[in-house]
Formats: structure tokens, C-alpha cells, sequence
DNA sequence: CTGAAAGCGCTAACAT
DNA sequence: ATGTTAGCGCTTTCAG
């Protein structure tokens, strides 16, 4: 260590750096001294090393580009940083051999903790054996094999007050786009949207994520003179690429068809007039996750918790009834 | 090393791991049996302490909620992770001083390389002494003083060419509106309309950053019955804001006044009329900044250079002059 | 209260 | 071709 330049052992630096045992103030200050004017930080990897202690958790989400992930990312790393842990962020970009290739690189780290946001439900398996004692938060997206923490949202409650929202102001027939059901989120909003009793017939089309995503089903259902009367996107990256084919098409919101998005987006509000959506508690989700994981860390005992999370409804003009024109007479 | 289940010693292991010498085939099916069940893989930080290289590189962005910097983040993640480099991400949330300690727990993780976004014109006070040796590239902004390979937009060319076709539309006065000039992007935005020659009358406000941005000035000079014929927003958090205060105004784009941005976003091909603006190269920027920090840490010779990407102007329904109106009459 | 020395998991020399 | 050993920078006993 260079900062024998204060004239004291190794020990003593590290004790004072880490404000351990009764270091006397003069020897303390010198070694602050000597700090300051090298600029040195401790190698943390060293430290670790002998230590065993890490103050260092993984974060492995599906796409940093979504802002989602990304606000869920940055609430996540400010609430590590007043904890004094370290993040290291990886995505997996939608795909699930990237997210076991980063899961197993992760573990090079040595993290004390790991939270996830899953690709899709097949986690455990990518989860690398030996993983061992490391504690791992899975957040928004429920693996299907259970043994997790877990934080998420209340899909199904949230898009049953939409879709009973779209039955009292009497739509008759609604087409409900997903990427796929393969993710639980979808298949929990659609599986909200059946139980809601009410006069709307429901239908659901997946187009695929990312890349392979296809609206050509869609549009064709769209182009058909029995078109559905309204449109509930169950992410806001398919709301987004929806509301493009809608204009695209022609057809006005609500007049020709009703629209409502799961996932809030500031467009949602720009637009007119402006969109029907389900808001996510994203920051109360990075941080339940960060103390779930907290709690993991300094105990490990306990059964795996799940915590569901509200979300907010927001009700706007994209899906209200057209005064005295009911779907069939302008179809007809 | 656990992986002596192989029965063979250490260093074949690590032989065997880095491909290194020779090692008889039949010994490396067995390491690699072993590793295999074992599920192990190296501690990459114990490597890194005795080898002394790093395979790690540190990035610093201003805001990771901003999509341009988290789509940055994302290929910059995607090709350091192609040459076998893992990333660690740091957000400094838009402030100098969360930007300064970050930078300076980076220094811990002994990167490899750094690639950062500066929060303003002052990085170079805020790197750490005793960087030493390690490479730094500067994206997006500049600062102050030189010294860095550099990353950019031609900021100042593209905004000029949105002032001309604004002078060219007949628009007679605009309100150029940005977070601050302490940013070089800000800045050299400013300096480019003004070193546009044309029939326009621009001026400035600055509203600020983040929480503390304010747009009262803007919307007292809306509210003005002299009011700017055409807004250019100099940034897409901007534009959002001022466009959502067009809109509580009530004012109509463009035939009330004309609008266009910096930084292309969705939104802006979603509203009616489209707005016009310039499109930045983000993920060009991100390949570009990974490269030269490349060839930086397998070679540390040359002087620093400067790079400049070419941005994409989008002409709209925005900033479309309206037919046989012009703006005084309106006004009166 | 301070220093000396061992050792964390790994790789680079060197020895076999 | 394989094994042995030293030591990277740090923290942790344990002596002084």
C-alpha cells in the first residue's frame, strides 16, 4: 500500500480507513493526509478478497432501454449507494441465452445479493448451480418455478378495473395485445381481464417481443368491417407500436375504437385525446426490492415473501363512450 | 480452488480456463467435468489482483432515466460484453456532486478504462487525481478543458439547419428554449442557431435542470400577446415539458406558433402535426466511444482526438408555415 | 495503540 | 505436460 508515505504500517491504514479499533488522532490524520494527496481509494476486489464481505449486488434486467427497467434501475442504485453497496447493471435484451450467459457472469463478481427482472418464467432454470447461499430478489415478473422473494404489481386487480371500466361505458367486444403469454405479467392481465364479469367480449392476439414482434394479425383484425370496438395494450411498447397502426389505419380514438394501455407513458398524455392507463409504482418496486434483499442479506433465514404492489388507474378520454352513437350504427 | 475434484493441481485449472500452455486434452475434459458440476466459475476479482488485467471498464452517465443515456449504456454494454468486458454503470442523477463521488468509488473496481458523460463543463476537477494511467473517453459533452478523447454530435451544423428552414418558413422570431448553457451541448446548439444567418430574431431562456427546472419565464413570455412566432426546444426533457405547456395554453402547433426539438423521441411522430427535429446518432456515439477506448487501452500512445457524428433533421408538420396566414394576422 | 505476518483465490514463473 | 510456489492488495489475528 503506498500510503506508507504517513509512516505507519499497513494495519494501521486499513484500520483507519475503515474506522476500525482506537487508532490515535495524530496517526489518524497522517494517514488521512497521505490519502488525500495520493488519492487513493481502496481496491475493492482486494478487499473483498480478504474480507469476504462484498457490499456489492447484481441487477440483471430484460432491456435497459426500456425506461421502465431504467427508472427501476437508477431508484435501485441511489438506494444501494446510501447503503454502501456497489451495483453492477446488466441486460439481457430480451433474450434468454444473453440472460444466462450475464446471470452466470454475474457470479464472477461474487455479489452479496442479486435482484432480477426476468426474461420469462423459465428463471430457475438459468439460475446457475452454485449460486449457492446468494440471495436473489425477483421483481415485476414471477418465475415459474416458486423458492424466490419476490416483488411485483397487482396485474390481474389493475387490468380488471380497466376492462370493467370498458363494459360499463358499454363496449361490447375488446382485442387485448400482448407480446406473449409466456411472461407472467401478460398472462396475469389477461388473466384479470376474463375474470371481470361484465358484457365485453374479450380476445387476446400475442405478437412477440422486441424485434420479432408482428402486428399483422392485429391489423388484420383491425382491417375487418367486424373490427372489435376497443383496444387494451397490455405493455407500453406494444400500446406504442398499437397507437402507431391505429393512426396508420385511420380509425379515430374513440370514435372508431376505444384504446387503453397498461403501463404509463408520458405520450399517454400528449396525445389527443389523451390514453386510458394503468400506472406501475416502479420506484416503490426497486426499493420493496432493495429492502427484501437487505433483509435477505443480514439474515438469511425465513420462508420466501411475495409482496404485491397497487397500481393506479387512470381513467381518460381514449376510451369514453361517444355521446348517442353506438358502435353498430357507425359500422354500419 | 474447489475444482480439485478434477485431481489435477490449480494452475491446470487455470491453464485450462484461460487456454493458456498446453494442456493434454484429457485433463481438460476433466477440469472441464468438473467445473461443470461444480458450477463454478473464476472469481474475477482474485484474477484480476494477481494478473493485473481487468476485462472492466466504468461508465458514468448524467441520468439513466433519460432514454438517450440508457439506450448509450445499452450498446455500449452489448459490445463490451462482445470483446469479453464486463461494464459497471454509474448514474450521477443529473448532480456534480453525486457525479463526483461516483467517479470516485469507480476508481475502486481499478477499471480498465472509464467512458463518461459528464454532468457539466467541469469534469476534469472532478476526476479524481490518481486516475493515473487509466483511459477516459468523454461522450456527448465537453468539458472545459481538454485533455480527453472525445464523442459528439455536430450539435452546432444540425441545430443550424432547424433555424434555416425556420428563417426559410418566414417564421420571424423564435424562443429558443434549454436546460442550461453551462453544458456544451446547450451551448454549441445556441451558438449554431445564432451563427445560422437568416430572417429569424432568436433568443434564449434558460429553464434549468431536472427538479429545479422552472418554466415560468417561458410561459410568461407565451402568455405575452407578442409572443414568439416559432419554440425550439434544445433538449427532448425539455421539449416534453414545453410542449405539454403549449398544450395548457392552448395554443395551436403550428398555427398559433411553430415547434421544434433537439432529440428525436417518440412522441414527437405521435402527435398531430408531427414535430420536427433533429435525430442524434446515440447508438453510433456509444460504437464510437467504445472503440476509441479500445484502441486507448491496448495502446496508450497519440494526443486525444475528437470525434463528431452527423445528426438527422426531420422536417414536420410542426414547424409547416400555415397557407395565407401570416402571424400578424392572427395576432390581432 | 501499533506493527508483523498470514492468507483470501488466483495466475505467473519456475521446477519437475 | 503438469505441479509447486510466490505474491497481487488487502484485512485479520496476534504479539509487542
Amino acid at each position: 500500500m503506498v500510503a506508507e508515505r504517513a509512516g505507519v504500517s499497513v494495519a494501521t491504514v486499513s484500520n483507519v480507513l475503515n474506522n476500525k479499533a482506537s487508532v490515535s488522532p495524530d496517526f489518524a490524520e497522517r494517514v488521512l493526509k497521505a490519502v488525500g494527496e495520493l488519492g487513493y481509494v481502496v481496491d475493492i476486489a482486494a478487499s473483498r478478497l480478504r474480507s469476504g464481505r462484498a457490499a456489492l449486488v447484481g441487477v440483471v434486467v430484460p432491456d435497459l432501454t426500456n425506461p421502465m427497467f431504467a427508472t427501476f434501475v437508477s431508484t435501485l442504485e441511489h438506494a444501494a449507494r446510501l447503503a454502501g453497496f456497489d451495483l453492477v447493471v446488466v441486460s439481457a435484451r430480451n433474450d434468454p441465452a444473453e440472460e444466462a450467459d450475464r446471470l452466470s457472469r454475474i457470479r464472477s463478481w461474487r455479489p452479496a445479493g442479486l435482484i432480477v427482472i426476468p426474461c420469462d418464467g423459465a428463471l430457475a432454470e438459468r439460475l446457475p448451480i452454485g449460486l449457492g447461499g446468494t440471495p436473489v430478489v425477483v421483481a415485476d415478473r414471477i418465475p415459474d418455478s416458486g423458492g424466490f422473494d419476490l416483488v411485483a404489481v397487482d396485474n390481474g386487480p389493475a387490468a380488471a378495473r380497466i376492462a370493467r371500466h370498458l363494459g360499463s361505458e358499454g363496449y361490447g367486444s375488446c382485442l387485448v395485445v400482448g407480446t406473449s403469454l409466456a411472461i407472467s405479467n401478460v398472462r396475469e392481465r389477461w388473466d384479470g381481464i376474463r375474470a371481470a364479469a361484465g358484457p365485453t367480449y374479450f380476445e387476446i392476439v400475442e405478437i412477440g417481443i422486441g424485434d420479432a414482434a408482428r402486428l399483422d394479425a392485429v391489423e388484420s383484425r383491425l382491417a375487418d368491417a367486424r373490427r372489435p370496438e376497443a383496444l387494451f395494450a397490455l405493455d407500453h411498447v406494444t400500446a406504442l407500436e398499437l397507437y402507431k397502426l391505429v393512426g396508420r389505419l385511420g380509425l379515430r380514438v374513440p370514435a372508431d375504437i376505444a384504446f387503453a394501455g397498461f403501463d404509463e407513458m408520458e405520450w399517454m398524455r400528449l396525445v389527443s385525446p389523451p390514453v386510458t392507463a394503468v400506472r406501475q409504482p416502479v420506484e416503490d418496486m426497486a426499493h420493496a426490492a432493495w429492502q427484501r434483499l437487505v433483509k435477505r442479506m443480514e439474515n438469511d433465514a425465513a420462508t420466501p415473501t411475495a409482496r404485491r404492489l397497487e397500481c393506479a388507474v387512470t381513467i381518460r378520454g381514449s376510451t369514453a363512450r361517444q355521446p348517442g352513437a353506438s358502435r353498430e350504427d357507425e359500422a354500419a
